[in-house]
DNA sequence: ACAAAGAATGAACAATGATTCACTTATTTG
DNA sequence: CAAATAAGTGAATCATTGTTCATTCTTTGT
């Protein structure tokens, strides 16, 4: 007997991991996936290309896996901002606008998961993980039909409706496109000039479900 | 003087650039984007990859022309339901209604004009096409508001929304694995299920601009 | 028929980037 | 220390596709 994985190694191995992982997600929050490469990630992480390979299967899942983590984290707070007191309504009011204004706070990093172009891979992560808000509203809609601050409708169909005209909206604000736009004008993205735009989002998505708000 | 451009040959050459353009389109219908390579759409138009060249600078150049046209031929259909006699409110409906009935009934080329992850140049062709959607909505909104059967309202972001809301709620149904189960379970795209799909969409839709019609 | 001009060809090329693997280095234990 | 085992390395390889271009074939006008 010569060798077996000893706990300083296994925590080693654990550390490597995660730095990888966090030097990969860095990079996409630089430069979105598309300029996340498997060599910058190395470099940046400090390893050999091959290296990520004892880590990971794949880049697909490589970067899947950062998807599932950063966007699991919105979901988590459109969650919580469904799970406190208050009418259904105004449960996904607050919800509603959170996610806008965390999304454009951090646009580069929210354009990556709502609208770049990425690995089939990935993609489908972002259709499961739209699926996902969806579902989180449609419960809350029930609740509103239930509590009567909601007519009654398609509680599924309508929480779709719901993520597509939120998601829509941003990708116009959160394109890299926008953004070099907006760094030529002035500092960064004004809040006074995305108040506006988030109200007007939430307005028409609180009307579409309850026929009154604006 | 031995050789010039007769009126012949003009029309060969323009026959063979449609009958290109045309099989990049059939291939893009029966496969999409992702599946239409040049070397496949030089066989179905019996040409040589490098003739395609003669008549497009680039795969990508060419298959946004493919996309332009596709689009245009729907944002049309959505400006002439627009352009009807009645109330804003049901010349919308009706625009709304019939853009996702389009979609469902050729769900694979819907799917790509859609939502098919394509080339950078492609997806900007979807973004601009987005845009005009969204354009005609906005002017259709801004009458509606005129004539009083809309309330006032951000007509330029409601539009944005309504585009998404329609997007968002015809990519899972359009998406290739949807109609791989369909395609188990029953013959096609059954209309009669289809129904109260569309209905719900189109009613989140009238509701999200009005307030009112659920 | 012949020369000039253009069109068509398709194999070779180029570019991109993920992945592999023969080899080196590090760790553990007797 | 030496044997055993695993981790790390990174240049080479592979795979995929779009694009080029030297060559061949067609058309046209004399």
């Amino acid at each position: 007997m010569a060798y077996r994985e000893t706990e300083k190694m296994r925590n080693r191995k654990v550390e490597a991991r995660k730095r990888i992982f966090q030097c990969a997600l860095e990079c996409v929050m630089e430069g979105g996936f598309r300029s996340a490469q498997i060599t910058h990630v190395a470099r940046a992480a400090g390893v050999a290309t091959g290296t990520i390979y004892r880590y990971f299967d794949s880049k697909e899942e490589l970067f899947a896996e950062i998807f599932r983590s950063a966007t699991q984290r919105e979901v988590d707070k459109v969650a919580e901002a469904l799970a406190t007191e208050g009418s259904a309504v105004s449960r996904l009011e607050t919800a509603l606008r959170q996610f806008a204004e965390r999304a454009l706070r951090g646009p580069t990093m929210a354009w990556s998961l709502i609208a770049e172009p990425v690995d089939p891979k990935v993609e489908a992560e972002r259709l499961l993980y739209r699926q996902a808000y969806a579902r989180h509203f449609e419960q809350a809609i029930r609740e509103g039909i239930e509590e009567g601050s909601i007519p009654p409708q398609e509680a599924r169909q309508s929480s779709t409706c719901l993520v597509g005209a939120i998601a829509e909206s941003l990708v116009g604000p959160l394109s890299p496109a926008q953004a070099e736009a907006e760094k030529k004008a002035d500092q960064t993205n004004s809040p006074d000039k995305q108040q506006p735009l988030v109200d007007s989002i939430v307005c028409f998505c609180i009307q579409g479900l309850t026929g009154t708000g604006r």
